[in-house]
RNA sequence: GGGAGUGUAGCUCAAUGGUUAGAGCCAGCGGCUCAUAACCGCUUGGUUGGGGGUUCGAGUCCCUCCACUCCCA
């Protein structure tokens, strides 16, 4: 096994259903982790809910059921749905499972014996909604005199017992972690954003609860559970078997990445490695925060009524086509729109008729003119012409390019890469003619299906990371074993076996067509 | 109010201060017939948001104005 490499995304709060952000954030980082995988490395892939705080305590109580029977009936739809997307996780968590509350109270000892949790009065106004805390000034009153936080949510007052986490003695070196590991929150613009968040002062954090009991328990205090952050943040070492430093999970901590929404930047670059310098644990290499999904440009949300249940727009367009037009349309870390005619014209021109016609195209020709038999490159490696020799070059060079993108976390360079090979090898098809070959030179119509077979294979080998269905039936089609799959079996070093005897080659990139009057 | 960004072709986006600002999609013309009405070639398309400045040279740097986004208050 190579090294290891860890992934999540945060875990989602299950007050709802999903919607296509989270799927959008599902399958940005399913392609990392796929491609780390397939590159070698020994991976690991979280995913999973929070369901704590109080917002689901009270949408559970306003449906009159228990939270945990909420939390679970909304999980199971988001664990459907990262099911429905192919998303590869290794353990999907859910903050109610009991290795988390061990590992969340562990993490509170640990603050605690390092002198950063006191208990004191907390008074002032809360926002349910945003479960966040606000100051006087940054509130207002509504036109019907209801007090309003900053996010136009309602706020309450509240005055109770709190522990409070010594957050305002972190800055200095939270600070320092930003300036002495630049790459810790990415993309960029987030990382100033928190720099000057941090250097306006850190206030100590409340981090605890009396008003409710849907949550943590505090160690030693039984009638407070932990603020909802606490324990969230928390899932990610939990998944590496935290607090047992004997865990064989524990060696994929710290993590690699944590691929967030750009919203929460500020829970993860800063309470969170607060939270890990306290109790004296590794902090995780990298925070990505990636951008917002617009619904042809503008902002999704209920009352506007655009948004879009993402099983809906699986079914409609298929998974691999949903998956590629995420990755490959939208720099990850920008905000991206989308758009029906958007995704539909990228099925269309890239899958279906560059990629699915060049497969097709190639694959049909060998079965019809040659059996399905491959053949061997005639004359042997210095049978080739210049021609056949850049393009397999060419293939043969995209997975460093496919690297330096997906270490960027910016899978849509990897993509790019990779359809330019696909341009080329149509070209080159054209250029050949083999449909002309056939006649005139059966032999060197032979070498051409074959360069341009074992294009498709390396494309397909890499493209399984991105669209793993579709990259798979066309692996079939080529009778590739599933351990020839990885990314070791790319390049010069393993060529498409000239034995290989294919079936018929039926399409894997329909074109997608709208329904008769729509 | 303070701060950080963004603005480039009809659309989505590229361009370490350095030839004539590029690519894909869409559109138009031509070619091909292996293939999924697919593929290949060519073409149209730009006052780089406006104005000013620095420079031999500015999409890029500076000032200013406009529009939008985000963070903080």
């Amino acid at each position: 096994m190579g090294k290891n490499y860890y992934i999540t995304t945060a875990i989602s709060y299950p007050n709802g259903t999903p919607h296509i952000g989270h799927a959008y954030e599902f399958v940005c980082a399913d392609a990392i982790a796929r491609f780390k995988r397939l590159d070698g490395f020994n991976t690991r892939f979280q995913i999973g809910t929070d369901v704590h705080g109080q917002k689901m305590w009270q949408t559970a109580r306003d449906e009159g059921v228990e939270p945990q029977e909420l939390a679970d009936r909304n999980s199971d739809i988001f664990q459907d749905m990262t099911d429905v997307l192919n998303v590869s996780y290794d353990r999907f968590i859910r903050t109610s499972d009991a290795d988390h509350h061990r590992s969340s109270q562990a993490i509170w000892k640990a603050m605690a014996d390092n002198g950063d949790i006191y208990k004191d009065t907390y008074s002032g106004w809360y926002s349910v909604r945003d479960e966040a805390y606000y100051a006087e000034d940054e509130t207002t009153l509504s036109d019907d005199g209801e007090r309003i936080g900053p996010q136009g949510t309602p706020v309450e007052w509240v005055d109770e017992e709190s522990y409070f986490f010594r957050l305002s003695a972190y800055e200095e070196r939270l600070l320092k972690l930003y300036e002495e590991q630049p790459d810790f929150i990415e993309p960029r613009n987030r990382r100033n954003e928190i720099v000057s968040f941090v250097k306006g002062g850190l206030r100590d954090l409340s981090i605890s609860r009396t008003t409710f009991d849907w949550g943590v328990r505090v160690p030693g205090d039984e009638k407070h559970v932990m603020y909802v952050w606490v324990d969230a943040l928390t899932n990610y070492i939990t998944g590496a078997g935290y607090p047992d430093s004997n865990d064989p999970l524990w060696s994929f901590w710290p993590a690699d990445v944590h691929v967030i929404g750009k919203d929460i930047t500020r829970f993860h670059a800063v309470y969170w490695p607060a939270f890990l310098m306290s109790a004296g644990i590794e902090l995780p290499r990298q925070i990505f925060g990636h951008g917002f999904l617009l619904n042809k440009g503008e902002k999704m949300s209920k009352s506007t009524g655009n948004v879009v249940d993402p099983f809906q727009m699986a079914q409609t367009y298929g998974v691999d086509q949903l998956r590629y037009f995420f990755l490959r349309t939208i720099r990850f870390g920008s905000d991206g729109s989308y758009s029906h005619e958007d995704i539909v014209n990228h099925t269309n021109a890239d899958l279906a008729n560059n990629f699915g016609n060049l497969a097709q195209r190639s694959l049909s020709m060998i079965f019809k003119n040659l059996g399905g038999a491959v053949g061997a490159i005639q004359g042997g490696e210095g049978g080739l012409t210049a021609e056949d020799s850049a393009l397999l070059a060419r293939a043969d060079a995209t997975l460093a390019q496919c690297r330096d993108a997906i270490n960027k976390v910016v899978p849509n360079e990897a993509l790019d890469a990779i359809w330019g090979v696909l341009d080329e090898a149509n070209r080159y098809f054209d250029e050949q003619a083999p449909w002309g070959l056939k006649k005139t030179d059966p032999a060197r119509m032979q070498t051409v299906l074959y360069v341009t077979a074992e294009v498709v294979r390396q494309v397909a080998i890499l493209c399984q990371a991105f669209l793993p269905a579709s990259s798979g039936k066309l692996l079939d089609q080529l009778k590739i074993e599933p351990h020839e799959r990885d990314f070791a079996h790319l390049g010069a070093a393993n060529r498409l076996d000239p034995s290989t005897v294919i079936d018929k080659p039926e399409g894997v990139f329909p074109r997608y067509v709208d329904p008769e009057g729509a």
